[in-house]
DNA sequence: ACGGGGAAAGTTGTCTGACAAATACTACGA
DNA sequence: TCGTAGTATTTGTCAGACAACTTTCCCCGT
């Protein structure tokens, strides 16, 4: 019985992940068309140099993800494509967005400060009240018209000696930032969003008219320790985009 | 090579779901608590009568949910509940919806008819242009006040010898006439939206003012073998929920 | 020549047993 | 008291085999 308190970190990688990666850039590159069948699962496995096992591993998860299908005795076959671009379950982040519409993203008006964090942040970033947070807030571009206003909450001592990250932020996907930079990979999200009209101060930073339709999204992204790492608060503007979500059926058939 | 034309549909159910269902429902009823440890895998395979592998299909679809959480060396631990009710990718149709915010689900105004298939809703839904559909319209209530104003588009061969099921459809779940009497289970759906403002007809039929903010909803629900069922069209009032969306993140991490 | 039935091949689902790799607990020593 | 090494536990991976199911294709009867 070796465990008792929460569980830590992960720290190498399984190879079943490496799999699905591998797996998944192929159908992403084309090499696996929609529609196509798979290589059977013992050819497919020693192709890519693992047990039929761990391949097993890695399709299930494709599967789960909805990007291939398992039919018994049949095969597994690649989805008809259904990931749209700027599906919001599966989508972080509005550069990735913008970008996947293809139109170019830039950010004007960005600026961030350093500020002792309320009490609904501190709770949301589970925090004391009063801890410092680096509030990042950035009006985002498609192709040079802002289509969204965006304030993103995360504690300060992320930074720690990094201070000079902040400025990356405003230029880069925070997203990207937190990556590559700092190695903290955002694993999950859960955002609620509204529709709202733009109030004046809202509006003018967006270059509309007050009143004008926007959906107001907030979000709070987690690690895979499940440990809250950023806080968002996003207003989009209702004509830039299409939102989507992918939903799944509630899974509960008879036995 | 035995397969060449697109799959066509699977009967008999692989045991790793029929565990996967038991697994799910032990920790909806509590008796896997959030956070707990999960037996050991050779434990837990004995006790549900499959061997580790099959066990293994269905922890890793149970992983991809976001029900538990799989640690190398560690254990396998049920995720802190993150299964939010009103979920826009995990809960299908309004009524549920309304159910889990804890208010009464009700319908007024509540009609159908067949008519044929305009060309958008032919593409949708994967017919010839000028095939019936049956149109079921109603606006829903919680707690008695109007909140969703819905129109559901379904073939009508599906109907084919249940005609008096289209009445069914007015008072029940759409979802549950759909599974108990006619066996179709919807398996997952591709929803977008945007915010809109309420023009007259929509106006009033929810009973509220033109140019209320809404949400308008379109989806298309497909089943298990990627046949789409039903087309729907949904204005939500803005001030009755809030939508949330559990989002994966892109799992694009380096190899 | 055409259609139907059944065997055969191919593919995914499951089982068994074993070992490797990572983690959690424990006992020992400084 | 603290750190360290060792040990037990647990998940990850491997290999081979058989079962269940689907598709193909050939043979046979009409």
């Amino acid at each position: 019985m070796p465990s008792r308190g929460r569980p830590v970190k992960a720290r190498t990688r399984p190879r079943s992940v490496s799999v699905r990666n591998e797996l998944t850039d192929r159908i992403d590159r084309g090499v696996l068309a929609a529609g196509t069948r798979l290589p059977s699962e013992p050819a497919l496995a020693t192709e890519l140099g693992v047990s039929r096992a761990t391949l097993r591993e890695a399709l299930r998860t494709l599967e789960g993800e909805g990007l291939v299908r398992r039919m018994w005795g049949s095969g597994t076959y690649v989805a008809h494509g259904r990931r749209v671009a700027t599906s919001l379950d599966v989508n972080f982040g509005v550069t990735e967005a913008i970008r996947a519409a293809g139109m170019e993203a830039g950010t004007v008006q960005g600026r961030y400060w350093f500020e002792p964090a309320s009490a609904a942040e501190a709770g949301q970033l589970n925090l004391e009240p009063g801890q410092d947070v680096l509030v990042v807030e950035r009006v985002r571009t498609a192709d040079g018209k802002p289509v969204v206003l965006s304030r993103d909450i995360l504690p300060a001592r992320f930074l720690a000696d990094h201070a000079e990250l902040a400025d990356q932020m405003l230029r880069r996907s925070m997203y990207e930032v937190l990556e590559r930079d700092l190695g903290i990979a955002i694993h999950h999200g859960v955002a609620t969003f509204r529709p709202v009209r733009a109030d004046v101060t809202v509006a003018r930073q967006l270059e509309i008219p007050r009143g004008e339709l926007l959906l107001a999204i907030w979000q709070v992204d987690y690690d895979e320790n499940d440990v809250a790492i950023v806080s968002s608060h996003e207003y989009h503007l209702a004509d830039a985009f299409d939102f989507t979500v992918h939903r799944r059926g509630p899974g509960r058939r008879v036995q």
